[in-house]
DNA sequence: CGGGTTTATTGACCGTGGTCATCGTAAATC
DNA sequence: GATTTACGATGACCACGGTCAATAAACCCG
């Protein structure tokens, strides 16, 4: 695949492939603290310092991994169209974002994540990017939701999304910390009917405040 | 001071403070991770081992000085009663909980103490510990607010407090990912008003859903 | 006071994440 | 085809967090 490439891109690429499968392989056999920087080298059948060619730091591959779940978010949104109310939508989201992070992720990874996307630098910050496909998602509910009267339309459906995608964040720091006894996905969707859609909800039947 | 403490005691006592306030002032000097604990064991006057004795890890630092905060909400919470109704209170309590955290703890304090509690095993949990003074005097204003009927009262007060506790560690998470560009009092005096508030209003003259 | 026990202290040591000067060869240039 | 340049690969090397067996001295008890 790829046309217009060299050799040498080729095996870089190769290189890069093996060198990230290897990686995911032994993490998920060993759990990412076990597994050392070498023994994915070897692994991968090249040196330690080839992984730092492709790669800036071990966590790195976490979120390299963590990527795939836009692909996860791409294909469910085609279920979307299911459901009759932008609540409906947002809960039922909530609950397969849910399932596929507890499912797909685990808590070890997500553990990285959160750390990674906290201590390192200069990093690209996936997980409060905005220009990932999900916000881009969850937006197009919000407009819905105003559009339909369901949903409060004092703030930007932009801001609405970052609100949403925050609340939901808290839930998973809160499972990444406590993991035992922490059920991600009863407590994420009783986190998202209890306190997200109260709080989007259209308040114009609310009484004002004492 | 302390009077039943032999001479071990009392020396061991003195070490621990030495590297303790040692590292303290190191990191306020250098940051985190331009500290080592050599250096922090030369400072104090000891030996590197010494600093194992006391603390588990270097980032343990970060969480004994993050104990700090519950001597704050204890002198604090003597203003409750200035504030007429729990939504008041709660407001006010944000403001403050913000203002200290930006102020007194800092981001990158903030950021070990996130990192350290998703990280190690094993470790009290002292961001999402229910014993902590925080969450009692996040319930009591809870419970002033159901009283009130301010607040809904289909949720026992600790729980309401719990989902107060976690809303706000999100907007934490937020400024510690983001760190640059994040007004974190703005912000979460923001989310306070518009999520927090609105989500434990007492939804008794709410319409239902469509 | 003497002998045995406990405990704080020490620093050499280890494992690992990350760096970098060097090398060989593919690619580009002539 | 010869020469230069660019770049992927390499592994010795470094720095630092954390461990631990050995030591010194305070404590306890008879």
């Amino acid at each position: 695949m790829a046309e217009g490439m060299t050799k040498r891109q080729e095996k870089a690429r190769g290189t890069k492939q093996a060198i990230f499968e290897a990686a995911l392989r032994l993490f998920r056999e060993k759990g990412f603290d076990a597994v050392t920087v070498e023994d994915i080298a070897r692994e991968a059948g090249t040196a330690k310092g080839s992984f730092y060619t492709y790669f800036r730091t071990k966590s790195d591959i976490i979120i390299e991994e963590f990527r795939a779940i836009d692909d996860f978010y791409r294909e469910w949104s085609r279920n979307l169209k299911r459901y009759g109310s932008a609540r409906e939508k947002l809960v039922a989201f909530a609950r397969a974002q849910l399932r596929y992070v507890r499912d797909k992720v685990g808590v070890a990874t997500l553990k990285q994540l959160y750390a990674n996307n906290i201590l390192q630098p200069d990093v690209e910050k996936v997980l409060i990017d905005t220009g990932r496909y999900l916000h881009e998602l969850v937006r197009r509910v919000m407009e819905e939701g105003q559009a339909s009267g369901e949903f409060r339309t004092d703030l930007a459906p932009d801001r609405l999304a970052l609100l949403h995608d925050r609340s939901f964040r808290a839930v998973f720091l809160d499972w990444a910390i406590s993991s035992d006894g922490f059920d991600l996905v009863k407590e994420g969707v009783d986190w998202c009917e209890t306190m997200v859609l109260p709080a989007l909800e259209n308040p114009e039947s609310r009484r004002a405040g004492t």
